[in-house]
This record gives C-alpha cells, sequence and structure tokens, in this order.
RNA sequence: GCGGCCAUCGUUCAAUGGUAGGACUACGGGUUGUGGUCCCGUUAACUUGGGUUCAAUUCCCAAUGGUCGCCCCA
C-alpha cells in the first residue's frame, strides 16, 4: 500500500487550472474583529457618536467605491496613496473606480453634488466605516481600516479648527487613552508654500551631498517630505533648514497664530512640530495629528488619528470656493491603544438567570417559559440542547448565574418550577405563576446581600 | 515596494531526519433528575509548493501569512 509520501509524488504536476484549494484566511492586511474585541469596539462607536452629536455633527454615509479619478485628483496623483496604495479595477461596465482609501475627497464630492452649500455654514459633517489601503501590513496598520472622523466646510475662522482638533482630542481622551499630545504645523496655502518651497529648495541644495538617497530624490519631486525623513544625517541638516511657519504670508500667519491662541485657552496638551508635513496633497494651512507618547523603552508609536484644513479642495472639485477643515481617526489604532492600556470597557449584559429542562414536555415548555421571562426583562441563559440536568448546571455555573430554574417532567406536569440558588445551593418548589415575581424578588435581594456584606 | 525575524491541535508550549506530546479550552463520562474541585475519556495540529534524502514536520529554496523596521499613513 503506498503511503503519503508516494502519493504525493505520483501525483500529476499541477494542471494548467489547478483546482482552487479554498484557503480560510482572508486575503493579506483583512481580519476579522472577533466577539472578545466588540467590547471596545462598542466603546468606541458609543464615544465618538456621543462626540459628534455633541458638537452638532451630522453623518453622512458614502459609497465604498467611486471613481478612480475622483481620489486621483482629490488626493493628489503624486501621493503614495493614490500612486501605490488604491484598491482600483474596472467593473463590467468600464468604468474605472477605487475602494475608497479616505473619506475626505468623497465627501467633497456628495457636498457639492447635493448642494449641501445651502445649509448655514459650517456645514458639519461625520462619517465612519472601512477604509481600503494596500500597504504592507503591521501592527496598527491593516488593508481594511476603520475610520470616524468630521469635516466642517463653509468656515475659515481657525477657531473651527481648534474646535476640530478639540473633539478629536476628547474622544481620544474619554476612550481612556490619556498620553496623547497634538501635534500641529501650518504649511500655508499656495501661495506661501510656493515660495517657501523654493527657500527650501535652494537650502538642501546647497547641503545636497549631505542628503539620504531617498531624499536627493525627494528634492526633485517633493521636498517637503524631506522633513519627515528619519536618516540620521537628513536630521541634522534639516535642524538648520527654513521653516514653514516662518515664511507664511500675512493672513496664514495670523491665522495659525490665532489658532494657536485658541488652542492655548483649552487644556490640550499641544506641541509645534514644524517637521510635521501630511502626506495628502490637499491640506492647506493647518495640520495636526494625535501622538500617544511611548515609554522609554518603548519604541515610537503610528499617530492615532489626524487632519488639517483643506480650503482648495471643493474649488478644484468644480465647487465654490469653500474654505474646510476635518479630521479623521484610525479606530483599529485607537483600540489597540486602548488594550495596551488595559483601557476597561463596560461589561457586557450578563444574564443572572438559567434555565434548565428535563425531559420532551418540559423541553417544550420551557421555550415559553424563556420568552415569559424575556419579556419581562429577565434576562436568561438556557443550554436547551443538552440532554442532562448535569451539563446544564455545568454551564450554569460556568456562566455565574445567581439562580437557576429547574423545569422537569414532574413540575411541568404539575405547573411548578424549582428555583434553586446557585450560591446556597438551597432550592425550592414554587408555582408558575408566580415564577416571574419570584425572580425579580430573589435578584433584587442578591444584590442587596452583597452590598450589606 | 524594500529588509530582518517567525510559522506545530481552537489557544499555548514541546519534541523529532523514521509522520508528533503536554497544558488550557471544548465535548462526553464518574449509574437512575443537581453545578465550582477531583478523576477518566474523546475530538483536534506539523501553512503551501519544490529540492536534498531510502525517508522531511525537522535541512535548503520559494510562495503565502504573521511580526518588526524602512517608506508612508490612520
Amino acid at each position: 500500500m503506498p503511503n503519503k509520501k508516494t502519493l504525493k509524488k505520483t501525483k500529476k504536476p499541477v494542471s494548467v487550472e489547478p483546482k482552487e484549494e479554498l484557503v480560510l484566511q482572508p486575503p493579506r492586511g483583512m481580519r476579522d474583529i472577533l466577539p472578545g474585541d466588540q467590547p471596545y469596539w462598542q466603546q468606541v462607536r458609543k464615544i465618538t457618536e456621543k462626540a459628534a452629536a455633541d458638537f452638532g455633527y451630522r453623518r453622512i454615509d458614502i459609497p465604498l467605491v467611486e471613481f478612480t479619478n475622483l481620489f486621483a485628483r482629490g488626493i493628489g496623483t503624486g501621493t503614495d496613496i493614490v500612486e501605490k496604495e488604491m484598491y482600483s479595477f474596472n467593473t463590467k461596465g468600464g468604468e474605472k473606480v477605487s475602494l475608497r482609501p479616505e473619506f475626505t475627497a468623497g465627501i467633497a464630492r456628495a457636498y457639492i453634488q447635493h448642494g449641501l452649500h445651502v445649509a448655514s455654514k459650517p456645514v458639519k459633517l461625520y462619517y465612519t466605516g472601512p477604509c481600503y489601503r494596500y500597504e504592507r501590513p503591521q501592527e496598527g496598520r491593516y488593508r481594511e481600516l476603520f475610520q470616524f472622523g468630521c469635516e466642517a466646510l463653509g468656515e475659515n475662522d481657525p477657531i473651527i479648527d481648534v474646535q476640530i482638533i478639540q473633539m478629536g482630542w476628547r474622544i481620544i481622551h474619554q476612550l481612556g487613552i490619556r498620553n496623547v499630545t497634538v501635534n500641529v504645523n501650518s504649511i500655508g496655502c499656495p501661495a506661501c508654500r510656493k515660495s517657501y518651497r523654493n527657500l527650501l529648495v535652494s537650502y538642501f541644495e546647497s547641503k545636497k551631498q549631505k542628503l539620504c538617497i531617498d531624499c536627493r530624490r525627494r528634492l526633485e519631486k517633493n521636498p517637503l517630505r524631506i522633513l519627515d525623513c528619519k536618516e540620521d544625517k537628513c536630521v541634522q541638516v534639516k535642524m538648520n533648514a527654513p521653516q514653514s511657519i516662518d515664511h507664511l504670508c500675512d493672513e496664514c500667519r495670523v491665522h495659525f497664530k490665532e489658532l494657536l491662541e485658541y488652542l492655548e485657552e483649552l487644556e490640550i496638551p499641544f506641541e509645534l512640530d514644524p517637521t510635521l508635513v501630511r502626506g495628502l496633497d490637499y491640506y492647506t494651512r493647518t495640520v495636526f495629528e494625535f501622538f500617544p507618547h511611548a515609554g522609554a523603552e518603548e519604541k515610537k508609536k503610528s499617530a492615532l488619528g489626524g487632519g488639517g484644513r483643506y480650503d482648495g479642495l471643493v474649488r478644484s472639485m468644480g465647487g465654490e470656493d469653500t474654505p474646510a477643515v476635518g479630521f479623521s481617526l484610525g479606530l483599529d489604532r485607537l483600540v489597540l491603544e486602548m488594550k495596551k492600556l488595559g483601557v476597561r470597557t463596560y461589561k457586557e449584559q450578563k444574564p443572572r438567570v438559567f434555565l434548565a429542562q428535563l425531559g420532551i414536555f418540559a423541553k417544550k415548555k420551557s421555550l415559553r417559559m424563556f420568552e415569559a421571562l424575556e419579556r419581562s426583562g429577565i434576562m436568561v441563559a438556557e443550554s436547551f440542547g443538552r440532554g442532562s440536568l448535569k451539563s446544564q448546571l455545568k454551564v450554569a455555573d460556568r456562566l455565574r448565574v445567581e439562580l437557576t430554574l429547574i423545569l422537569g417532567q414532574k413540575e411541568a406536569i404539575d405547573g411548578t418550577v424549582i428555583i434553586k440558588d446557585m450560591a446556597s445551593g438551597n432550592q425550592e418548589i414554587i408555582n408558575g405563576d408566580k415564577l416571574i415575581d419570584e425572580v425579580k424578588k430573589r435578584l433584587k435581594m442578591g444584590g442587596m446581600v452583597v452590598r450589606n456584606q
């Protein structure tokens, strides 16, 4: 008889069209959020939606799929997100579409399309849902990521920028993540950015030989990004580089100055970070990121969220001139951070009563009894599929219920129920009509006893 | 897209060039309708594809996935 190995060897070479094997795993970077993690997610949903409501933001849902050029135009063709991270495909009808890598472009589109600008300004919108980026996954970084964010459209006053920062910070704080600072910077408007850019280029040109290879390339393509580089030698060079905040035009400078004043008014820890440059083209003036500070031994952490002003986006997409500012939070990262910090979430509602049945007649009757208990607001657990009373009690014990109701053949016929106190083990036969009242009474008593101890 | 490390029951940790063992969990049992401990049992894994070899879970290569760093971002 051939053994497994020889079978393997004699197997035919893979045919042109091999039978596709079912892989019990989602594609790379995709993951399940299992019941064990749901309390965290539930908490995140609760806090974010509360904050949105408190600040007067209304929910908007936009499609997961948009035309690819919406993102290309909105986010910028030179950005990494558009250049190499989009899930793009052609539909059967030949449309070029992509899964959204972020929300802002789609929201700007919807804002223009539906004439949302007729509402009084600012128009405040919030969103939540998945986005897709084809990146190399690692901790806190997935190809399917969940975001929550807010956009305020039609308001130029820096106080709204601060309010946006306040919201983001408050959400993070309320989730129990207390070790967070806000990094802020202003990258100016297109006009002053252009002159600053020239200044930067000429500065780095003079120090070109001291830069890393990547940065020499960036010098041509996107010199602002050199400020982000972590290479030691580049860090050295950029220490003395001209800073964007020193070269803002008058209007942008005033905007930023006011923003800082407002920010100081709040008790939010913030840091001016002249090297903060965000990767999306549409940003103007204010940019910010929420950073958890790492402990001494810990590696550096990635941003929990960020945002900024995008005064030119709506106009560039064909809408009217609309200053706007927004932020988004990476929910996966928030959950990750909550878990790391050991943040407590709400307790799942646990059943306090277990219903056990024995025998065919009782089994049938227990269905109704279960419903009656549920209807009167008593959360009941059961394990109807199990036969023996013993195994049902084991389950009841594992669930740590306070009471177990036992409905056997005899009780079912008599119209009674055994009510068993799990702590003491004492049990009593009571009339079926009085069951609900008795259970309610006992559950309250149980609570009192615990408190008096 | 680039580089490092890793890959064994559901989880976790072993061992081994001759196909794998424990712990936890799950399920069942320790007689007739009663739970926590204890005891017994059952289910359950070598990521995939090549190569070396008489023989690969073990060695080599690749793919895939995970993780970490870079890039970038939430």
